[in-house]
RNA sequence: GGGCAAGUGGUGGAAUGGUUUACACGAAGGUCUUAAAAACCUUUGGCCGUAAGGUCGUGAGGGUUCGACUCCCUCCUUGCCCACCA
């Protein structure tokens, strides 16, 4: 016999529906606790990995509802984006019907799971009352000067026909289609992130609870380093090459210089040289390979002399100038000096080229002393400088700094930092997102969209065919406009924003999602902000988390928030495996989560899942795991089933009560399932806390263990009956819908959420006897069993009459006695 | 190349410096049954031993300690993220 899990579990999504059990209390004096999960794209099935990041943020709100908090949990839809103007040219459904009926569908396997969510609060981002906003913050954007255009090389996906952030660029492969992503120029939107630039790196350092690899993640996407640009004065003529570098202690080691081969200067400087045509020539070769080809190279650097020569300022050495493919034009300066011995890619180029080197820094290890002829890799370690002039004899480190303050006293240098962080393009040429609310007039210029004319709305009807960029430079209503300020014919934008847009305010939005003067009600976000708890996947351990955090810093510069990071706490859950590989589709290892919930139900595989592994480490999907948890569920069920029987039964017979007379005399018992009990609470919330859920269930296990094996004999103390309505509160975070079905039958009338979180008391946990573990010489010999609270004079008595350690002790002096209290003796003889 | 994790039974995984392997899966045996399933009970790290017991054992090697899976050093392996970033 199995438990009803199906009938039960559509009786109480039902009830916590039609009872509305879920709605966060409006502003209080109670304290708050927003736990949110990452909204997800409307596919229209959920897959592991949303039932793996959900359960874990329902389990935990669920649980902080029973602490008593106004837990504000909400879930929503991020339903831009190209999979629904896909459709739209595969099977002529418009976007539009098409994301809606997704949204349905997924909603409906949401609602399935029992996840406890605020469905009053539900934002979806495709619809105009919230996409307006985001037109409102670009506009507030635009006029602090943070939205911006400009002519930009971008990477272009031929496939789908649209520009992509660096961000989506993967190993030079579009994101979505893995097509090889071209370079391509384009006018195109910006948002200038990088004006966020130090207080998104300072205020990393706030984010206690966030794991250290995300931080990590997050300080190396910045990319600050800290150097020095140095001048070099072209030989032939008064032009200066500015070179940037994070190791000016190698600067007297700097043999030649390297230019990028798009570098502005490098026409001027070749012309009428012998070498002239083969710059030009080499020049031509890298500008046609994408950027992805270039840095694939890992080995072969290729590159030209460029005939011409310049100075270094520290030596005044003439040296080299060349242009080589290894040099990047969006970094730095798009210049570096070469120092072949202390850089490997400097060293490589050139071995290749015949390039001289010299040591400037010696390791400091006695034992080995570099030289350059023999050298078969650069040193890129610390040592002492040599051949450097004044330097010699510093360690390189403290060289490094004396170095850049004589460079900066004498103007040949400056102190520098540079960051990786580009400014963030947020075009689209696409027809499934927020439009961007600007029109273009030939007198007047670029003009924003005024306040009162927005939401500028998607028109519904564009023609998609999948070819020839956006469907809406097709829809003349929408695209010829008057312009709002001279009224004379003008064009509009037909550019739609990136997605990460939506998604970096929504968690603002839930505290207010119908507030209709600004994109959030500011007493609102006062109250429920920041997030206390935030759960997704480390995929957007970047670009979402980095986005949401600048608008957020943004929204305070406005005056609209109180505070400068929106997520508290931080937990990345970690992927679903099956056979050892990510669960996907081309994979063909797909477990689908409604068809396990039709087999063992929502109960089951939300404890399964927390059971399998912690929470942030990677999981494997074991089919006998999920058996195993079923059938824990069974006898959770059986139990309190049994349990609730004898609750009738006892009310009525004479003789049992006369049982349960002489067993409540039998005090040991009662005192053990008490402290079994009490110890239950203890570990179920301690292991909550800190997302331990797997082991928070597991003592629920051994709870449950312990209950059948005094069954017989304790059945009908109150003790027993205690135990079972604990692990049924304890267990409801888990598996909410049994619980709660158990729970009413013991004759509640609220919901177990609105039950209290028991609290354990530290008497109850107490031993009387106490088993000690006694170690000769550190190895385990014997074990003793004591009352706790022996005297430590007693306990040796005890431990030395033991004639299990005599042939260990035999006769030797003992030279220590160590006693770590109710734990364990260890004799050093 | 850089950064961050992690290496524990047949498996997923537990262990404030103190009994290694909680809990679960699997396996073996048993009870019930005409039988099977379910359920329940017992056993389950390796080696030696009939047993009591002994001995080895947390990727490898050192160190600190009365005592190390845990702390320190060196190395190996795996995973993830970043990467011609000057």
């Amino acid at each position: 016999m199995v438990y009803p899990f199906k009938k039960i579990e559509e009786k109480w999504q039902k009830y916590w529906w039609e009872h509305k059990v879920f709605s966060a209390k409006p502003e209080s004096s109670q304290k708050k606790y927003y736990v949110l999960e990452m909204f997800p794209y409307p596919s229209g099935k959920i897959h592991m990995g949303h039932v793996r990041n959900y359960t874990i943020g329902d389990a935990y709100s669920r649980y902080k509802w029973m602490q008593g908090f106004n837990v504000l949990h909400p879930m929503g839809f991020d339903a831009f984006g190209q999979p629904a103007e896909n459709a739209a040219i595969k099977n002529k459904i418009k976007p539009d019907i098409w994301t809606d009926k997704c949204i349905e569908w997924m909603k409906t396997e949401l609602e399935k799971m029992g996840f406890s969510y605020d469905w009053e609060r539900e934002i979806s981002t495709c619809e105009s009352n919230y996409y307006k906003w985001n037109q409102w913050i670009f506009l507030k954007m635009f006029e602090a000067g943070l939205a911006y255009k400009k002519e930009a090389q971008v990477n272009w996906c031929p496939a789908c026909e649209t520009t992509l952030a660096n961000e989506e660029v993967v190993d030079g492969e579009c994101w979505r289609c893995y097509t090889q992503v071209e370079q391509k120029d384009l006018e195109q939107w910006f948002l200038k992130i990088t004006a966020y630039k130090e207080r998104l790196l300072e205020d990393l350092t706030q984010l206690k609870d966030w794991p250290e690899r995300v931080i990590a993640m997050q300080s190396n996407w910045i990319g600050k380093s800290e150097g020095v640009e140095i001048y070099f004065r072209l030989k032939d003529r008064d032009k200066i090459i500015p070179v940037f570098t994070t190791r000016v202690d190698t600067i007297f080691g700097a043999t030649y210089i390297v230019l990028a081969p798009e570098y502005p200067l490098v026409r001027e400087i070749v012309q009428g040289k012998p070498q002239e045509k083969e710059v030009l020539k080499f020049m031509h070769k890298v500008a046609k390979e994408s950027k992805t080809i270039r840095s694939s190279q890992d080995v072969k650097k290729e590159g030209v002399f460029t005939g011409c020569y310049c100075i270094n300022p520290v030596n005044n050495e003439t040296i080299p100038i060349w242009i080589a493919d290894y040099v990047l034009m969006e970094y730095g300066t798009g210049a570096i000096m070469a120092v072949p011995t202390h850089d490997q890619r400097d060293f490589l180029f050139a071995k290749e080229h015949k390039l001289p080197m010299r040591i400037v820094i010696q390791p400091s290890a006695v034992s080995y002393q570099l030289s350059a002829e023999s050298m078969t890799e650069a040193y890129e370690g610390d040592g002492t400088q040599v051949n450097s002039a004044q330097f010699d004899g510093l360690p390189n480190q403290e060289a490094k700094i004396r170095i850049a303050e004589w460079m900066e006293k004498v103007g040949i240098g400056k102190i520098q930092t540079h960051w990786r962080l580009r400014d963030w393009l947020i075009s689209r040429q696409r027809y499934w997102g927020t439009p961007i609310p600007i029109i273009y007039c030939q007198k007047c210029g670029t003009i924003p969209v005024p306040y009162e004319d927005l939401p500028v709305e998607l028109p519904k009807d564009a023609p998609f065919t999948g070819k020839g960029g956006s469907p809406l430079s097709k829809v003349s209503e929408f695209v010829n406009v008057p312009c709002p300020e001279c009224k004379s014919l003008s064009r509009r934008e037909t550019d739609t924003m990136a997605t990460f847009f939506d998604s970096s305010w929504y968690f603002l939005r839930f505290c207010s999602p119908q507030f209709a003067k600004e994109p959030f009600d500011r007493q609102e976000t006062k109250y429920w902000m920041p997030v206390d708890q935030y759960v997704g996947g480390i995929e957007h351990a970047i670009l979402h988390l980095l986005y949401s955090r600048f608008f957020t810093k943004f929204f305070k510069d406005l005056g609209m928030l109180d505070f400068n990071e929106p997520f508290q706490k931080l937990l990345t859950q970690g992927m679903v495996l099956k056979d050892g590989e990510v669960m996907s589709k081309s994979r063909g290892n797909i477990v689908d989560p409604d068809s396990t919930i039709k087999k063992y139900g929502a109960d089951t595989l939300r404890l399964y899942i927390l059971f399998a592994a912690p929470p942030e480490v990677e999981m494997e999907w074991s089919e006998r795991g999920i058996e195993g948890a079923f059938r824990f569920l069974n006898r959770v069920w059986r139990l309190v089933e049994d349990s609730i029987e004898n609750e009738k039964e006892r009310k009525l017979s004479e003789q049992e009560k006369r049982i349960k007379t002489t067993m409540e005399k039998d005090e040991s018992t009662r005192n053990k399932i008490k402290r079994k009990i009490h110890l239950s609470i203890k570990e179920v919330t301690d292991d909550i806390e800190s997302f331990k859920f797997n082991t928070a269930i597991a003592s629920l296990m051994e709870l449950v263990n312990e209950l059948y094996r005094v069954k017989d004999t304790a059945i009908w103390l109150d003790e027993y009956e205690e135990g079972t309505k604990v692990l049924i509160v304890l267990l409801s975070p888990f598996a909410p819908h049994v619980c709660e079905e158990m729970w009413q039958r013991w004759g509640n009338k609220e919901s177990i959420i609105h039950s209290k979180w028991p609290k354990y008391e530290e008497r109850f946990l107490q031993e009387e006897l106490i088993t000690m573990v006694i170690q000769v010489n550190g190895k385990l010999r014997s074990k003793v069993q004591v009352p706790a609270d022996i005297t430590e004079d007693k306990l040796k008595e005890y431990v030395l009459a033991d004639e299990k350690l005599k042939p260990w002790i035999k006769n030797q002096p003992i030279k220590n006695f160590i006693i770590v209290p109710k734990k364990l003796i260890n004799i050093v003889v």
